[in-house]
DNA sequence: GCTGGACCCTCCCCCTGGGGGAGCCTCCAG
DNA sequence: CTGGAGGCTCCCCCAGGGGGAGGGTCCAGC
């Protein structure tokens, strides 16, 4: 029987920690003094501390560390933890993401913009849609890309595009259309014709890869407030140059459309 | 000039995040109208918000994010934001780590390890020491170990090691010490002339790369419970064979030693 | 057998960086 | 001129800890 003192020596958890995870029956002690309260754990809990440990030092939630240690069997368990170090390479890309629009938005002068505002008229295409959080975004725009090109193959008469929702952007959770233009759209799996409405753009194209375009959208959005127009509508993006038409993302080129009408 | 709605949209900005920064004065609203109390913001500050997004994503803490945007010098604001990219750095090779040690507590039947109690003279050898959190241990010992090599050169007559106090595992801080044994302990730099005391180690070897040694040490003190002795003083490793002599981290042997007394 | 100091207990408040919601005021388009 | 969208403040909530007060317990050395 190790004392709360001890036993932290032996996980390098502190003692406040300890208490903690006993109080959320995380850990429980293997014997409590009903009179005193003294907390006494065995040597064969130091593993399961040390799994604890480990996995708080990747984030993972302590309800979740509960759930991972209540699972007996360790196939699922180990899908568990997997399914948590997705999630880590998922924050990877976003922390790359920032670091590349970082570097973009300290460069001393930012290069200008160029927008033109044009009328787009309604059309109709092949598209995937989803209510979805920004979290989950890249992942699943990968799969309806996929998708898509495996459904209308070589029918495709134009470069594909997409229209999110500004909720995606403001409350981090909300529509998104991803499209393939084609003249007759097929509907398999999640393939479905959809109609994109015609729109006043106020258009600009980002040139890199797509990691720094919130830097495009904020000059954008600057654009459009200093020309007295305001947002009106989902943003859409035309994927003009992307990954499958050259592997130099320095080639690559977005379109970004923001639907505008004139204020003043 | 923009009412916090539409600044919050394009910024990606909660409107009650930007009340918050507002509030801590990291992110004041160009016009604040007094009778009403309405913020209002500028379309100029939408690459300074842009630019705590990024860094909030980057989990800057919102003292530092006001630190960085302070800085006029973008020589000097670009350092302050390299050390957190640094930051960012030793942190992905602590999670690399904690991987590395849960794949190993997570697989079903952990070998077990070999145990020598033995008695350790002491000597006298060249060493670097410090006391240090372990956030930068990593870096500290990757520093004290170039120079104690160059310091040292050829004299070497063993293979290095290190004394660690409890206190850097317990309290995540405490002292630490590098050594070289060499016959003739030189005075250069950081380096000088330290004597290990004689102990009673109980001494493990653990195979592999260094990340998963945490589970070594839980074994290594399970073994020294187990066996009813006490822990007595600082931990002891010995770098048998390190990324200096074998390239493959499988071949890599640490000897783990702690002090001990017998209990019974 | 006693005692002092190390160790343990609970309880409360603090931190960061947000979110939810109540209750109320203000702005502006129809 | 009026209704609803959108603004305001204030308070409580969350995770996952840390600091410290105030008091009880354990045990090694005398």
């Amino acid at each position: 029987m190790l004392t709360i003192g001890e036993f932290s020596r032996l996980t390098q958890l502190s003692v406040r920690t300890l208490r903690r995870y006993h109080e959320g029956s995380l850990l429980e002690p293997a014997v409590v003094d009903e009179a005193t309260g003294y907390r006494y754990y065995a040597v064969e809990q130091i593993p399961t501390a040390q799994v604890i440990n480990r996995l708080r030092e990747l984030d993972v939630p302590l309800a979740d560390v509960q759930r991972i240690l209540r699972t007996p069997d360790p196939g699922v368990r180990s899908a568990l933890v997997a399914e948590h170090l997705r999630r880590l390479e998922a924050e990877l890309d976003r922390t790359r993401a920032a670091v590349t629009s970082l570097r973009r938005l300290l460069q001393p002068d930012p290069a200008p913009i160029a927008v033109d505002v044009r009328a787009e008229p309604a059309r109709t295409v092949a598209a995937v849609e989803a209510v979805i959080g920004t979290e989950d975004l890249p992942a699943w725009f990968a799969g309806a890309m996929a998708e898509l090109q495996a459904v209308v193959g070589a029918g495709v008469t134009g470069p594909p595009g997409g229209v999110f929702d500004n909720a995606l952007f403001e409350e981090g959770r909300g529509s998104a259309l991803l499209y393939l233009p084609t003249a007759e759209p097929p509907r398999t799996g999640r393939v479905h014709a959809a109609t994109l409405p015609a729109a006043e753009l106020a258009v600009t194209t980002h040139a890199g890869e797509h990691d720094g375009v919130d830097v495009t959208y904020g000059q954008l959005g600057t654009w459009v407030v200093q020309n007295a127009m305001s947002v009106a509508g989902p943003v859409r993006e035309v994927y003009r140059v992307g990954p499958r038409d050259d592997s130099d993302p320095a080639a690559w080129r977005t379109e970004i459309g923001w639907p505008v009408f004139r204020v003043a």
